[in-house]
RNA sequence: CGGGGCGUAGCGCAGUCCGGUUAGCGUACCUGCUUUGGGAGCAGGGGGUCGCAGGUUCGAAUCCUGCCGCCCCGACCA
């Protein structure tokens, strides 16, 4: 059938990223430009995505709250890189009304109904949240405050993709207050693991951990850390961020508490997100050209069961057996008993939404006490017998689960350079692509100059660097490590 | 904001250059029969403000003018 075919990879790998998420059912453009609609199926893995990462919060003493989606113009801009870097991509609300247009021609803006004051949808909630933080923190006994909100932003942007920029998306945002500088950048590091370890042992996207330069910073920040993937066209998607903002909000809106020795102290900040985008570097780092490929950690069904050629007393039977018992062990499984559908159509539907496992039954099947079980990953199929079936799928799952983190690990490395000299950088970029380990000289000026030229950008110093003298890979001045670089998304 | 492309049935498209039957094809959908271990076959059927608004003309999907929308590439960004 054409209008299921995906563009292969090799063709045109950025047309081949939106035929998966639009024919896995994932996410469809809406009616408001540059905005999605995220479908059931994306939208469950997004919620086993926040499930996870709600849970890792809570464990390490995080609780949820929400704040406003619109920000008082004026909050903006009381940090001054804050409003810098966000204002050029803000929607503005300015009216509260709609009247009838006179020439009845539909409803228009009642001019009479202006705001008193312009309200920003938020693009981030950093300014709404320490404002309201003023009233919450007295003393150090009100410390550390570790809040947490899901929600939705607004960034307007020039150009979007689904899922890896979108005017609007949803993510989360954790914003903390520390009495001292130690423990705000400890939390900092906290959550720059947290997030680490979900993406590496959840989605099986191995990440590199790794501080950004002042250039690439979050607007505010003092630091800001970060960890990068590399997709499968060699380019690198940063894939959350945690910032650690040192006194910058707490001065610009007066967050001051009293220490133990009743001395007025400011307070220390971070703020950490990961949004939607995460579905993207999901995407893009496991699917091939049969569609998406979902790690079983987050697959919203992790088995699905099809009955060959159809449906029968006998085969219903023994397919309630083994769901039963996957269940039992916590797998999610459904079971494909639609008679209107042939088998090759669901085996090509569900590898189409990356189902993990499927598991063909059919009257040859049990005539020798068997079924088939196809694995997505591989494509491989094998018969297993239903005996001990359950334990068999368990273990495929996690089988399915390394490997996809063990191939994705193992491209990152094939893809991962290291250079000394200026004619190689570009080189290894023109013609390989991906990371490229090369020595820089730290400055801004170098940094954007190399920009310039070839489009990679410094993706991050990574954290643990080997320490190793060298001479910048485009200055010739001397360098103390290499800086990990990369095009990006 | 610059460059490119597109707008015709739910989806994908042809037809537009060179105006002229009842606007067509694939797929999806509905009905029936036959099929059924990798996206079934045959037959019949329903479905259209040809993006919008003007204009030219006996006649416009097609020509002219204006507008709108979306996608892709680039600058900007998670």
């Amino acid at each position: 059938m054409a209008n299921k075919e995906i563009t292969s990879r090799e063709d045109d790998y950025s047309k081949w990223y939106i035929d998966i998420v639009q024919k896995a059912n994932l996410a469809d453009y809406s009616a408001v430009k540059g905005c999605m609609v995220i479908k059931p199926w994306g939208f469950a893995i997004w919620e086993n995505i926040q499930g996870q990462l709600d849970k890792m919060f809570k464990e390490t003493g995080h609780v949820n709250a929400y704040f406003p989606l619109f920000i008082p113009k004026s909050f903006l801009s009381k940090e001054a890189d804050h409003v810098e870097g966000f204002a050029k991509e803000c929607a503005v609300v300015t009216h509260h009304r709609l009247m009838n247009n006179p020439d009845g021609s539909g409803v228009v803006v009642d001019p009479s109904a202006k705001l008193a004051e312009e309200l920003i949808v938020r693009p981030t909630s950093e300014t709404i949240i320490w404002n309201t933080y003023r009233d919450w923190i007295n003393s150090y006994r009100d410390l550390p405050l570790l809040i947490n909100q899901w929600a939705n932003v607004v960034r307007w942007e020039m150009r979007t993709r689904l899922f890896l920029r979108t005017a609007e998306f949803l993510w989360q945002e954790g914003h903390t207050a520390h009495a001292t500088q130690q423990e705000a950048v400890e939390e900092t590091k906290l959550i720059l693991n947290l997030y680490a370890d979900f993406v590496e042992q959840y989605m099986a996207v191995p990440v590199i951990k790794g501080v950004k330069t002042a250039n690439e910073r979050f607007a505010g920040a003092d630091d800001t850390y970060t960890i990068e993937a590399l997709m499968q066209d060699g380019k690198a998607l940063q894939s959350g961020t945690s910032h650690f903002l040192g006194q910058n909000f707490a001065k610009a809106f007066d967050v001051r508490f009293l220490n133990s020795e009743n001395k007025q102290e400011y307070v220390w900040a971070t703020s950490w997100g990961v949004s939607t985008r995460l579905m993207g570097a999901l995407i893009m780092t496991h699917s091939d050209d049969d569609g998406l490929v979902l790690p079983p950690k987050l697959a919203p069904t992790q088995v699905v069961i099809v009955p060959i050629p159809k449906p029968t007393d006998e085969i219903n039977e023994a397919a309630q057996k083994i769901i039963s018992e996957l269940r039992g062990k916590g797998i999610s499984v459904k079971y494909d008993n639609d008679k209107k559908k042939r088998p090759g159509f669901k085996f090509a539907e569900h590898e189409m939404r990356g189902v993990p496992v499927r598991i063909g039954i059919g009257k040859r099947d049990l005539e020798k006490n068997q079924v088939e079980v196809a694995r997505r990953d591989t494509k491989e199929k094998q018969s297993l017998p239903l005996e001990g079936i359950a334990d068999a799928i368990q273990q495929l799952l996690e089988n399915i689960q390394n490997n996809l983190f063990e191939k994705a690990l193992k491209f990152r490395k094939e893809k991962t350079t290291k250079v000394d000299t200026w004619e190689d950088f570009q080189k290894v970029l023109k013609e390989k692509g991906g990371f490229i380990l090369a020595h820089w000289d730290g400055t801004t000026e170098t940094e954007v100059k190399i920009k310039e030229l070839t489009k990679a950008t410094i993706r991050c110093i990574p954290l643990d660097n080997e320490q190793e003298k060298g001479t910048c890979v485009l200055t010739g001045k001397p360098s103390k490590q290499r800086v990990l670089f990369a095009e990006s998304y």
